[in-house]
DNA sequence: AAGTGGTCTAGACCACATG
DNA sequence: ATGTGGTCTAGACCACTTG
């Protein structure tokens, strides 16, 4: 139950262990309260300093929020990083001032044919709901999603409704996660995919593949596509901050 | 001269900011040992564990270097996170093990034409060196890379020999840099690109275009052109750690 | 052996939001 | 007004490396 992860030699490295591992798990969901720093030293039978430095720490990796007299809070897992917003790509239609829609084309559920599976699929999947849809700004096909979710891992998903809200935004509220993997590259627009993005047949697309893993399981992949002439990627890097 | 960049309110707070200053503006290059915790705590007058706060999270942020005995030194900018390592190609193609060779196209110097430029150059270049060059793994073309440098920001660039050592290998070396900023996208090969690269004119191709800057000035452009199918670009996200 | 950073304490005062 | 986190101290002991 309790996995010896690793063991931390030092009192303020295990406190943060133990609360990034209560956060990631669920046991502490976004929004929770989580126990005054004079509460955890009492606990812990450790100065406040002591907990304070495991705190500020994780309140700098974006895992906590902390307000003079409220408390400290669990943060939604929103924002991370500015080349993680790839994630809500509505977040990413309207912040370039066009107007998002979304178009589910297609949903089904059941088991997986490993066979039929394309190679980076995390075999671990089993039972799934398989969905495609279309994203569109202004009108315009912006991008298309192929998303397999395990349902194991997320057993809710089984009854949500797609037909208005898109899987990646209902996952990024609702699941806990750890890793996320991603692949960019590029490919030619096979006769299908060009026809649901209203390209030439051939035309390059940029791809984006990606899995989400909990911690304990792979909770979904997928599969973005964008037409590669309409579409840029933005990052930016600095040594620190 | 001593900009008022934004007044930290706290100590340890101005102590890393400080600190870092000197580094990215290269005052304490890779490899100087910094001064003590305890000659730092007495040169502020404040408690050693202060001083211990701001040097720790710098080096939390990969800036700085810690050893019992021998002292606290600069690190190399070299590994930044897993998404930067695309930075230096020559590593790339070695950990995907296989054999790294490496070709100059191209090599002029002299003053910008604005009217013929890159939509997305920089405009504060004015005396540059540009070069074209290609990338091999295993003799086959795995990147074409055209760079443009400012050179009134690295005026020894003017002097150096391109023709066994790469231009991303140099730079990333010797020049420190705050912050790169990312485009990628995906085209189709035109003609030219194609014959450099081996592959077909109109094949889908990743392409990444970075800006480098300094805090002074803006050091470098590159495009980076890999053919689609046969490369992948590997990111990796978690929210701490 | 000596000197560095790593960690921790048991207080303290302050700033800020509202419990 | 009260209680929270933010910061800081002036010590202390330990672990590690080699100066």
């Amino acid at each position: 139950m309790t996995e010896p992860t690793d063991m931390p030699r030092s009192l303020h490295q295990r406190i943060l262990q133990e609360v990034q591992e209560k956060i990631i798990s669920g046991a502490w969901p976004p929004g929770y309260r989580i126990p005054f720093e004079t509460d955890m030293a009492r606990d812990y039978g450790c100065s406040r300093m002591t907990v304070n430095k495991a705190l500020t720490q994780l309140t700098r990796a974006g895992l906590l929020v902390r307000n003079r007299k409220s408390g400290t809070f669990v943060k939604a897992p929103q924002s991370l990083s500015a080349a993680m917003e790839i994630s809500d790509i509505r977040h990413e239609v309207e912040r370039a001032g066009k107007a998002y829609s979304y178009h589910l084309l297609n949903d089904t559920s059941g088991n997986v044919d490993v066979e039929t599976l394309e190679p980076l699929v995390p075999r671990s999947f089993q039972h799934v709901r398989q969905l495609t849809c279309l994203h569109l700004a202004d009108g315009q096909p912006f991008c298309l999603e192929q998303r397999i979710i395990n349902i194991e891992a997320v057993p809710d998903v089984a009854k949500v409704d797609f037909t208005t809200e898109a899987p990646g935004h209902w996952l990024l509220q609702q699941v806990p996660w750890n890793a996320a993997e991603h692949q960019i590259f590029a490919c030619a627009a096979n006769r299908e995919t060009a026809d649901m993005l209203h390209i030439e047949t051939g035309a390059a697309c940029l791809v984006i593949e990606r899995t989400t893993r909990n911690q304990d399981a792979d909770v979904t992949w997928a599969r973005l596509t964008y037409p590669g002439d309409r579409h840029r990627l933005f990052a930016s890097f600095s040594p620190s901050e």
